[in-house]
RNA sequence: GUCCCCAUUGACUAGGGGUUAGGUCACCACCCUUUCAAGGUGGCGGCGGGGGUUCAAAUCCCCCUGGGGACGCCA
């Protein structure tokens, strides 16, 4: 059974390229039948916060992204780290080093200044200490491993250096932790971003150590920004959480992260989530960074949109809309479901929704002074918006296709066209140039308030 | 400085010795139409450069260039 993970660090929220990060490996997991394991990072007690914890947990479970076991917490393990570090020591496979951070700035410094590679020197091997950090006795030789995603990666030990297992305050670091979980958990393959290459073969040389297999490894190519660096605030939001309070529905989220390294064969763009996992194939992964584009993001989020239940957005949209809209909870609640299947084939993002339709949700409507001079003011419009008020408010009926007859039957009468009549009617109704179909829009704000805009206009 | 990764249109990518280099977003045009979207049709636009290998290179090899990563008692 293939066992994989997403093993974040608590130190922030949930961003992209972890979230991509965390999709894949929870795809694999998916398509293989394999379990999906959730592991936090957290030895760095000075960095990982509880808040940040539940930030990643909530941006999991928004994405939908289910874990098979955990979230484990590796600042509970310590006594199993502890064991295995023992045991090191015990094989004389790691020391102790009293180097102070001054000395070993300057032997860095050194190094670097001959040109050689920046990693400790080992010089503490020796001398027998039994406190200060705990080193690695890193091996001679080469350490090599094939990549799920590229090609076979060699790295010469002598430049790694022996790096540290254990802090001086006695917690473990990374590489220690990451290896002993990966080894204990089980893991068959670690899926991750490639700002981990380098801790690979330090991995790999705990793993040998320590005498467990090793998991096969691939590693990701980072998520860019537009310039081409990495993703980071400077390109917009970086959060998965952002994405939710912009407005992103999670499958359009997940559907976009998906396609950012992994392709079908015949680049299919829409998947459905049973789709997603049936198709994903570690074999489609590609090397190449990829750019995160908020523009198909966003085509895609429409597309969602479009797709969605109704009373399913009405309920996000109740969520999202805090206090940025006025109206009454009659308005909200009864008409919100109508005034969405009006929009969800013109909006990007739900918020959308209140800057487009406001004129659903107040009573007043403010029209621009541009649309007058270009609408309203115009010859005969007055003497046409006054036949038309005298229409609509006779309409027993006040449904689309009633009023859609009456309004062209009066534009014939008057010898007009519809659009003469049409187009003044939208600036009244809404305040805009553009709005859905102006029938359902009369039939949804219902007649009494289309007579009152009208009214309200003629007056003036 | 040392080590490492990557390179097909503006973006995501398919293709991996012989293709009119395919799809999607964006962009443009047209159709539909009461406006805006949506939808439909069509279009613009690409193998970073230079050397090899080969009858044949986007595809294989080398160099260059460009972009990125790592070199922590962070993960």
């Amino acid at each position: 059974m293939t066992i994989v993970r997403f093993a974040p660090s608590p130190t922030g929220y949930l961003h992209v390229g972890g979230a991509r990060t965390a999709l894949f490996n929870w795809l694999y997991a998916r398509n293989t039948g394999g379990k999906f394991i959730l592991r936090i990072e957290d030895t760095d007690a000075k960095r990982s916060t509880q808040t940040a914890t539940q930030a990643i947990l909530d941006g999991l479970t928004w994405l939908g992204l289910d874990w098979d076991d955990g979230p484990y917490f590796q600042s509970e393990r310590m006594s199993i780290y502890q064991k295995y570090a023992q045991k090191l020591i015990d094989e004389n496979k790691a020391y102790y080093c009293t180097c102070s951070v001054d000395e070993l700035d300057e032997q860095k410094k050194q190094a670097v200044s001959i040109g050689r590679a920046a990693g400790y020197d080992g010089r503490c091997r020796d001398t027998g200490a039994k406190q200060g950090v705990l080193r690695f006795k890193t091996p001679d030789g080469n350490t090599v491993f094939y990549d799920l995603f590229r090609d076979k990666f060699e790295f010469e030990n002598s430049l790694i250096g022996d790096f540290v297992l254990v802090r001086s305050d006695g917690t473990p670091t990374y590489n220690f932790t990451c290896a002993v979980d990966d080894a204990l958990m089980g893991m068959t393959h670690v899926i991750r971003g490639d700002d981990h290459i380098p801790n690979t073969p330090k991995q790999l040389m705990i793993f040998a150590a320590l005498g467990f297999n090793p998991p096969k490894f691939g590693h990701l190519p980072l998520i860019l920004g537009t310039d081409k660096s990495p993703l980071s605030k400077r390109h917009g939001a970086v959060s998965v959480m952002a994405y939710q309070e912009q407005g992103f529905l999670p499958e359009a989220m997940v559907n976009y992260l998906a396609l950012l390294g992994w392709s079908t064969s015949d680049s299919q763009q829409l998947f459905s989530r049973e789709e997603m996992i049936e198709k994903f194939s570690l074999k489609r992964i590609t090397k190449n960074p990829a750019v995160f584009d908020m523009e198909k993001l966003q085509w895609m989020n429409g597309v969602y949109i479009k797709q969605a239940k109704p009373e399913e957005l009405a309920s996000l949209c109740k969520k999202l809309q805090k206090e940025e809209t006025e109206g009454t909870e009659e308005t909200k609640n009864i008409q919100l479901e109508e005034i969405i299947k009006l929009y969800q084939g013109r909006i990007k993002v739900l918020p959308e929704l209140y800057s487009l339709a406001d004129f659903f949700f107040s009573s007043e409507i403010h029209i621009p002074e541009e649309i007058c001079q270009e609408i309203l003011f115009k010859d005969g419009v007055q003497e046409t918006l006054t036949e038309t008020k005298n229409v609509l408010s006779a309409l027993e009926m006040f449904d689309p296709v009633t009023i859609e007859e009456a309004i062209r039957t009066l534009a014939e009468r008057l010898g007009i066209k519809a659009g003469d009549i049409i187009h003044p009617l939208r600036a009244v109704l809404t305040g805009k140039k553009v709005s859905p179909g102006i029938f359902e829009v009369c039939a949804l704000l219902g007649q009494e308030r289309v007579v009152q805009r009208l009214n309200a206009t003629i007056e003036r």
